[in-house]
DNA sequence: ACAAAGCTGACAGCGGGCTGAACGCAATCG
DNA sequence: CGATTGCGTTCAGCCCGCTGTCAGCTTTGT
């Protein structure tokens, strides 16, 4: 797996980048958004690491530049404690994950092989849920070959649902994965949102569990009359 | 896989208890030495979660006389970040592992799984109890490939009784168990759900054991030779 | 046979969950 | 630079199914 490290810290930088090469990945390390911008263009990456304080610019701005030119390579947002909303709005710009400064290797290492085993692989993993396919890679679900389009926390809520498949997922679950933990979030985000899945994917994708929370539909059209035209 | 938390915080306790519990595994929850002692002397547990400072006494202290008794469970010791000297202490008493507080629910779910894989469990192990099939993970109930739905007091009585397999528990401590001391339920209850269970899943799922309790059926299908896991 | 313990059907109240609409905000467009 | 659009979040109100309760019945032990 090909990875960018976008670090400006001298300390953290070199130790990281010799983490990932140590797990067997080859890594780029960039210092500065110019640098980032540069190896994107010359190279191709499966995952880029991301810190949001640099010193010539904001990494924010080019997590949502790759998004708006349609880059959907994973990437993970490094943040310091104390920067909620920095965390937050690096979610709402299209970053898969976190991970709060001061992090444990270890930890860094677990999340660098939990997306390689979501993306690597095979090149185009493309997933079923019910009458669903989606493709992780490509952040795309299509329908009978139509696509539907979801919004950032739209997918990130999904996502949540696809990682832990058949399991019951209470709203706190929810929201700790959506709002990365200590952002309070003080109102029914998450059946809005739920909601809205359920109007664009169907009803049946995600049912209700009454006072214990959510799970991916049972895909009732198993067999029966519902089949594909 | 059954883990016992052993955690004074009040905020830091629930959130480890839900994270566990959506990891799918079952969970119970002692804020002092003297609960944990107690929950031990009731149940058997795959698994301790201890923190090492809590108001009646010190976590090792408890880690140690396990360990004494013979008892190889594995213990992660949850620390905070400055108590090199309690984590190292708790290694010497015979942890398997620890953790560093502030640490990531999602790292804790992996050395759930890393612990749950080593004593050779699938991450969604499927439980059989008589003639059922459960998913602790989905809250999931099934006999002959048709699904059994619980709501969510029903599930939490089931619960009860799998914990303690073959034990039996009396009214009160099933009660204690739904209702957490604080609101006193002053009806039968109990008796009410109990035959809801029945009604669901099988009258001989649980068996009455008059001026005593209740209990996990005998499986009279399996004849007369007491099967063994 | 009697009393105590346990079981069950019925039911009212409530609280969890759903939805439409509105607001703030940022990005984009004219 | 103002207008517009689209997303994320909040809120109020409705709905419905779970939940606790009780009365009356059945079972069990002595």
């Amino acid at each position: 797996m090909r990875v960018l490290l976008v670090e400006d810290d001298p300390i953290l930088g070199p130790a990281v980048r010799d983490q990932v090469a140590a797990d067997g990945h080859g890594v780029d390390w960039a210092s500065r958004i110019a640098d980032a911008r540069e190896f994107i263009r010359l190279a191709s990456y499966d995952l880029i690491l991301l810190d949001l304080m640099l010193p010539d610019g904001r990494g924010l701005d080019l997590l949502r530049a790759r998004r708006q030119a349609g880059d959907a390579t994973p990437v993970i947002v490094l943040t310091a404690r104390d920067q909620v909303s920095d965390r937050i709005a690096g979610l709402n710009a299209g970053a898969d994950d976190y991970l709060v400064k001061p992090f444990d290797l270890a930890e860094l290492s677990a999340r660098l092989s939990a997306v390689a085993r979501r993306y690597g692989g095979n090149p185009n993993p493309l997933l079923r849920v019910g009458d669903l396919t989606l493709d992780l890679a490509a952040r795309t679900i299509t329908r009978d070959g139509r696509s539907i389009a979801l919004t950032a926390r739209e997918w990130a809520l999904f996502d949540a649902f696809i990682q832990r498949p058949a399991m019951l997922c209470s709203k706190a679950l929810l929201e700790e994965r959506l709002y990365a933990f200590d952002s309070e979030v003080e109102s029914n985000t998450i059946e809005v949102y739920v909601g809205r899945l359920r109007k664009k994917l169907g009803a049946h994708v995600i049912e209700t569990v009454r006072g214990m929370g959510y799970r991916l539909g049972a895909t009732p059209a198993a067999g029966s009359g519902k089949a594909r035209p």
